[in-house]
DNA sequence: AATGAATGAGGATTCATTCAT
DNA sequence: GATGAATGAATCCTCATTCAT
């Protein structure tokens, strides 16, 4: 029972117990207590180092797109060319840690979040915008004129597929949501070139 | 005097009140007393035609649903040979009644509620199936066997564009929205057809 | 268990408790749920009646302040001469509903409370003025134009006369109170004319 | 390296914050918390010097009490003659240390605890009876019998400008608060005498 | 039908206090 | 001596829900 540097290690441990009872309870009615005691500590500690349950909530998202960005930044280093980019971006939305049943309704959760907490909605526009700007800049070499189009066309299909996820009953397919949206990216590139 | 027929105005008007509520609120964090008063009476009759909060809530969200499916229905009544049919679809998705502001916002809390409440996620289910089903139908003298996995894709790219007008800040452009996902309607069609 | 118009009566007994349990506990560490309790209901309801509980301690004060006042004002209308107005002033000012051990103590606590809450410094502000408009103006045919500083003299001393009392063990002893301003009042007088 | 002799130190800094505290926030709920911060520690270290938020007001209180009685007595034995000792006690209390806004707080705040703790009633009266007899012994020559009510009267006097001073606004006028209590004294006196 | 009264459970938040280091 | 970690009780306030009228 360590007495020092506690912090980093608590504020970790409270992050991911929210994201993980947001996407357990399915909701954002989530009291501090449960999250603290999935945590493993009192409901007061986690005041202690939070503040407050949004700056609490507030954080585990920020956690969440920081995760997400870092990964999408990995793969596009590891990825040569146009095609490759686009898919890498692709995949990495469906996979490992940000395609979990509970962080898909986590994340469900934090847009309804956004729509009356200011710094959420910041927060999310900031990453939206990024990816946006991602998807722009590896579809230049392919669409030309028309990658801004493309880029907004395949977001919306993410962002579609991951809703369906958030809704269905099993554990979602990755797999499954990257071979459609891949099959999509390819037919619209024919249709465009031709 | 007791008013005679009251019951399916007082309905109505507190399933629109809660959809307004929802709306402006930006949450399901809103209150029968808010939702009661905002209809014009008090939370006690709430109770008395609905029971629980809880249902009423269903109710707004079976409204919702329905009025989409009821529209969607008709246009595709109105519209002549396959294209027609899809339009039609992706049309009426982002037309009139369901696209104002309010209404998106409560979709998207009705999304979260089918992830905590059994009824609410059915009620999804079945219109989502019936939805693919009617665009499938649609696609099918066009796509031929691609026809289920392009419904998929354009029923992905309806939510998806739902999803970004429900973050965005100002009213939804509906008209933007049907052309953009006309456009890549029209795009993958052609990469298909080669 | 009428149903109807429960709101003074609520409020006046959540008032009169407020009063008393600051008396009793001898400070404004109150709860809202003890207040509750002695006026014979939940909580809630308190809150349903007052919205917060400054607002039920600043409706308490007001209350008091109210008492206060239209004694003071039907005594001076009883009262004829001069002399006989500001003997009423004191007198009121120990007597009654105005001197209990547990008003008194409420008394101080107001004044606590003054000092951090803006409305009942204003409110506390406007009734020590109307005090001292009274004596200054009672005063005027015996003293002249010292009557402004001796009003603010008598003033003092009522006050001093309610701090000890505030702080002794017993039941308050207003008549002696009385005796006292009054001998000194007297006093002044003579020094004053001579 | 354990430092030598700073529990004195340690004392000292935390009655004077809190005194200073309960000044700044006008009311005695002021966190143990914040006394240290202000006195520049950790809240464990306060529990460690007086072992509990009580001690720590008792002893503020004493030191207050304290501060005062022997700047009384100073004064006291600077005086020659029964006048020179009246004014004198009317001077120390309106003047320096305890005449500072904060301290008026402070004191007001003090007499608040008093009610509801009882080794603070028991401190305030043995200081009370104290001064009282200061001021009784002055006046003996001066009054003669009547000295002891006349005592009563001037302390009143001076517990009512206080009071006057902690609702004011501005800081205390500690001249003027002298000015009157003196007249009215002199005043008093003439008429005794006559 | 309709209201407003009433309850009571539940949740965020604050804080004195204790304790390991 | 000194700190910051940690707890848990206490309190205000909100709200769905019930009920008498």
């Amino acid at each position: 029972m360590p007495k020092l540097g506690m912090e980093p290690i608590r504020r970790d441990a409270l992050i991911k117990a929210a994201i993980a009872e947001i996407g357990a309870q399915g909701s954002l009615d989530v009291t501090v207590g449960r999250i603290a005691k999935r945590a493993g500590m009192s409901s007061g500690l986690a005041h202690h180092y939070f503040g407050s349950k949004d700056a609490m909530l507030l954080a585990a998202m920020r956690h969440l797109l920081a995760v997400y960005g870092s990964e999408i930044r990995a793969a596009l280093q590891a990825s040569d060319g146009p095609k490759a980019r686009v898919e890498a971006i692709v995949r990495v939305s469906f996979s490992g840690s940000n395609f979990r049943r509970e962080v898909v309704a986590a994340w469900l959760n934090f847009y309804v979040m956004a729509q009356h907490h200011d710094a959420a909605a910041r927060l999310l526009r900031v990453y939206q915008a990024r990816m946006r700007a991602n998807l722009r800049h590896a579809m230049r070499p392919l669409a030309g004129a028309r990658a801004p189009q493309m880029a907004e066309a395949v977001a919306a299909m993410i962002d579609g597929c991951y809703l369906r996820e958030a809704l269905g009953s099993g554990q979602p397919d990755g797999a499954r949501a990257v071979a459609q949206v891949q099959a999509w990216v390819e037919a619209a590139m024919t249709g465009v070139e031709t």
